[in-house]
DNA sequence: CATGAATGAGGTTTCATTCAT
DNA sequence: CATGAATGAAACCTCATTCAT
């Protein structure tokens, strides 16, 4: 309320970053502990409040966690549906972009977390997997799909089960964002996420050209 | 594992197996819940004998962890390693059987629990952590490094880096088996891991042959 | 209280009234919940001011507590003094008139949540306990046995110690006062409260009769 | 389980017990501070045991409130219950027996916690007052009501309606013993219970005689 | 060996109280 | 004066761990 004001009481501005503020500490120790390791203690204490403020703005510690998956990787989404409403160019273009606009998520390392905390903690609440399972993995499916159907379309794409093919296409992206936040830091150095990305971009275009035309590739 | 006397009394035999019960309760409770989340009163109940018993086997619950971890792998990389040992044959058929090796143990559902728990718990648990990378992760690496090397040698395979090369040959089922036990209860039904694996192989053995030969494919 | 002054400014008056406001929301939610379980949370939002406001008219919880048991009860008491002081007539009608006092304040279901909390929170605030039986139990069986006493004098009441004649005729006023916000709820309808008062004091008119005078009651 | 043996090791004796010790401390603890305001630590030190015991043998603190309040109560009842189904004799002499069993558990000040208790607690726990006006209120009022009727019958009671003569009837001793734990200590001596009871009885049998026979009384 | 009752440290959650605005 | 965001002590509750039987 009446944020229209630049000269507002300190106080007030805090009131408003807060909740920002509380998801951003809370990815990070949910990502880092799980969600049964990460203490509200910790959190509170990264975000720079006293245990007891958490809960001015969150009920439990569920409802900070379900808080946290749900409001990270919307937007992206959003953005990226966006982007392919308003764009009718080259399929294969296309594609690249969307690979390039998953590993802008996934790539993040604050981001990256997300999906992480989803797998490990997917036993312990069915709905928030089934949540994440509609609102994400579904909707970022028909993203690939709508792709795919274009390029089958102008015959730049060989066919195939759409789902099929985006599970191809992105396992290895989600894997290096697990991977970083896991083994990562044994396997430092081992492989540069960049460019085992691109290494992966080029082979599954390539494996997605119809068979006439894979001989033109590099 | 001391099966071989058979005469030994019940009682003796059973204790003789009570380890490995404690090991599969503790991976089906760890990878349901994570290790955290995890209560010994379940492990025990689902291995049959009573909370206490846990500790007559396992110091604490994280050596029981640790336990789950380090005998779960690694007599499948030691076979692996042995195969590839004594077979000198086609690299590409080897390389087809090594993809089948890691599926035989990624695809069972049972086993699928231990990525998915070392990634979860690799924060948590530094120490495995690098155990797990150093004795698995290395050791599988080079399985796949020699017989490319091979494949290479004989002109069958392009070149690359090999570390690259097997991150993107593993990663897909890494991720299946990951997928499986998190948001596969959701996805029921949308992607059948076989058929998938299956995909990627043939897709991932298409993008490793020279160029010269990639018109001879399917 | 100071509402004699009709000219002050409505901010004023507001804040003249504020004690009031707060005495009688605390009354209502320390009757509902106990003294442990009232929220001031709660308390400040029935007054319709905010949580800090209640700390600059009480100093902390317990001392609103000991305000609304405190400022809730003397004016009776006091009314019920000045009345006998100036009344010299029939003792009969004059004990009527008492028990009617009574229950002008015991069968209020404002008033009836005061003596509920007193006897539910004296174990945890014995100096309010101490107050209270001084300043109300005291005070009142003063009045009782001032009637009883005029009475006996004109030979309209049997003689008996008259604490225990008064705790005889008012406990089941008060048992009515606490019942009303107890089980009341469940026992809807099963005993009227002013039906239940006037057998009592019936009931208890008679057996104050001397023996000779029994046989003309109704 | 095996209770026959009376040799049984000391820890199994203990866990037969540990329930009636708990409830009998947590009785304690509630009564004098009442629900909210009791700790379970000290319920649980006052039991002999640690904090952690209670919930070995009550899922929460709630629970345990029920069972306190369920376990202290009905074995009176079916007693009483159980005294006027065989007895058939003079309504009157049966009266003063429900009476003097009345007050054998309301004259109790281990007993008398329990009516204090539901009273105060009524408003946070209605399933709680609804369970004990079912089991204890009506149940009881049934016994007062078949005495009154056999008397009335007999022409030795006058006629009434039986739920509000027994209110009448029992108030004065529920008020006591909510008195005894509340205001008792500040009143010490000022009336004693036995002879205030006493009184009462008297005062309300001879309430309940048929006019006629008011004048043979004492 | 095996049990399971008991423990108590440690986590989540509540709420009276403070204080900058 | 009034607010309500922030605090932190204290409560409930869980569960790994111990140990008498």
């Amino acid at each position: 309320m009446n944020t229209d004001a630049p000269s507002l009481p300190a106080r007030r501005r805090r009131k408003a970053e807060r909740p920002a503020e509380l998801l951003a500490a809370a990815l990070e120790v949910f990502a880092e502990r799980g969600y049964s390791a990460a203490r509200l203690d910790d959190i509170a204490r990264r975000a720079g409040v006293s245990k007891g403020t958490v809960f001015l703005y969150y009920a439990n510690k569920q409802a900070l966690f379900r808080a946290v998956i749900e409001t990270a990787v919307l937007p992206h989404l959003a953005a990226g549906e966006a982007l392919l409403a308003q764009d009718e160019g080259d399929p294969e273009a296309l594609m690249r972009a969307l690979f390039a606009g998953y590993w802008r998520v996934l790539g993040d390392p604050q981001l990256s977390g997300i999906p992480k905390l989803v797998m490990a903690e997917a036993g312990n609440f069915p709905e928030v997997a089934a949540y994440y399972h509609e609102q994400v993995v579904m909707r970022g499916r028909a993203l690939f799909a709508e792709i795919h159907r274009r390029g089958v379309a102008r015959g730049v794409f060989r066919e195939g089960d759409p789902a099929l093919l985006c599970q191809l296409a992105l396992s290895p992206l989600l894997f290096v964002c697990v991977w970083r936040s896991s083994l990562g830091g044994c396997d430092a150095g081992a492989i540069e996420p960049d460019r085992f990305v691109e290494a992966h971009v080029d082979m599954f275009m390539r494996g997605l050209m119809p068979a006439a035309s894979a001989r033109s590739s590099s």
